[in-house]
DNA sequence: CGATTTATTTATCGCTTGCTACAGAAAGGT
DNA sequence: ACCTTTCTGTAGCAAGCGATAAATAAATCG
């Protein structure tokens, strides 16, 4: 089963890639046509025929930063040994994806709570979902250490994961800011000196 | 000396005043003129008459935030009893601050990080240099508890106010995206759980 | 009063936006 | 060869953007 008719001059993958570096680096709206064709070298109608709209392509680098850039957590959260271990590696593994040089600064998904502005009801509840995901991760995490005795039953997990969540947010705000990868890790490390007070059994 | 020429038939202060909810809503690129004129009751030309331009009038309703609605914090650490209470009392009115009904979520000059995507370089600088006074006024609260004897001399000064900070401005995002007070009042005593360990001397 | 000053209304301006109609080009199918 | 299918470039759509020119209205000044 060849493909019929006249084969497409560009890569798919790489115009979708430079795609999603504008979106990242200026949001939803910040983002125009003209800069999206000029940036992925090609014209309107090829975009509209390979990807449909312009939220289409949004949606779609968002599954794309997703896929590769974001990645990697939630096998990482299994992974560590234990769940401080977990979240530590989750902050610093973060303090590092945000700061990478040649890459907008901070997390595309995390931005994306105010950068989506214009976007349908539908595709924000998409982006909605994908944060709430990692905060369940968290939980999962933290509920399985709790489940190994290792954590005291008491504490609240929930508060513990959006603790966390919240500085991980916190540091995508800063990197945009131009915080370096040394400053948010000072910043992760912090966030671990809560650790024992948070998870302490309550009284 | 009394106004020549016909006088404004509306209040300039009420008209800023209903811009800065729609800026602090929906960022400077996200707002139009024709919003902007509607909420504001008046015609293009009376805005630009009585302010200039939309970005001059972004840039006074951020003056307007600072003085009125983003502000206090700056008395308030002072006239806490102790570097700790200055900082809780920082975080628990940030989480109240952020969740004000009737009001946009979230502090409008962190979340102006994104959202004043567009914006002049100069204007973008104002802001960038309104977010640094806050991490000036934080870092000058803890010197002060360490000329007191109150902090070991060794601990990181302008580390716990970056940790500070962010945890403030991660919450400008969680408050965005729906998070209750009570659950922004959680995350700050969360992030009260690491004061020991962050001031903790040095080994 | 008339002259001056300022604000308001109406009706745009030039430009950019997201998007598409159309004609031509390059492949496979038969 | 010819037809069909798919992609490409040009050219342009209606709508909205930020901003303004011109005419009118309402106040003070002399």
């Amino acid at each position: 089963m060849a493909e019929r008719g006249r084969p497409r001059t560009f890569d798919r993958g790489e115009a979708l890639h430079r795609a999603m570096l504008l979106f990242w680096e200026k949001g939803y709206q910040g983002t125009s046509m003209s800069e999206l064709t000029a940036a992925m070298g090609i014209n309107a109608p090829s975009l509209y025929a390979c990807f449909g709209s312009k939220e289409a392509l949004y949606r779609e680098t968002m599954a794309l930063y997703d896929d590769y850039e974001g990645g990697g957590f939630g096998s990482a959260l299994a992974a560590a040994p234990d769940a401080r271990t977990a979240i530590e590696t989750y902050l610093m593994g973060s303090a590092k994806l945000f700061t990478r040089p040649g890459k907008p600064a901070g997390c595309m998904v995390v931005l994306s709570v105010i950068q989506a502005a214009g976007v349908s009801e539908e595709a924000a509840c998409e982006l909605r979902d994908a944060r709430a995901e990692m905060q369940r991760l968290l939980e999962a995490r933290l509920q399985a250490e709790a489940a190994k005795g290792a954590l005291p039953a008491s504490c609240d997990i929930s508060a513990i994961a959006s603790f966390y969540i919240t500085v991980q947010q916190g540091m995508s705000i800063r990197a945009r800011d131009g915080a370096t990868r040394a400053e948010l890790e000072a910043v992760a490390r912090g966030a671990m000196a809560a650790w024992t007070g948070l998870t302490r059994a309550r009284t």
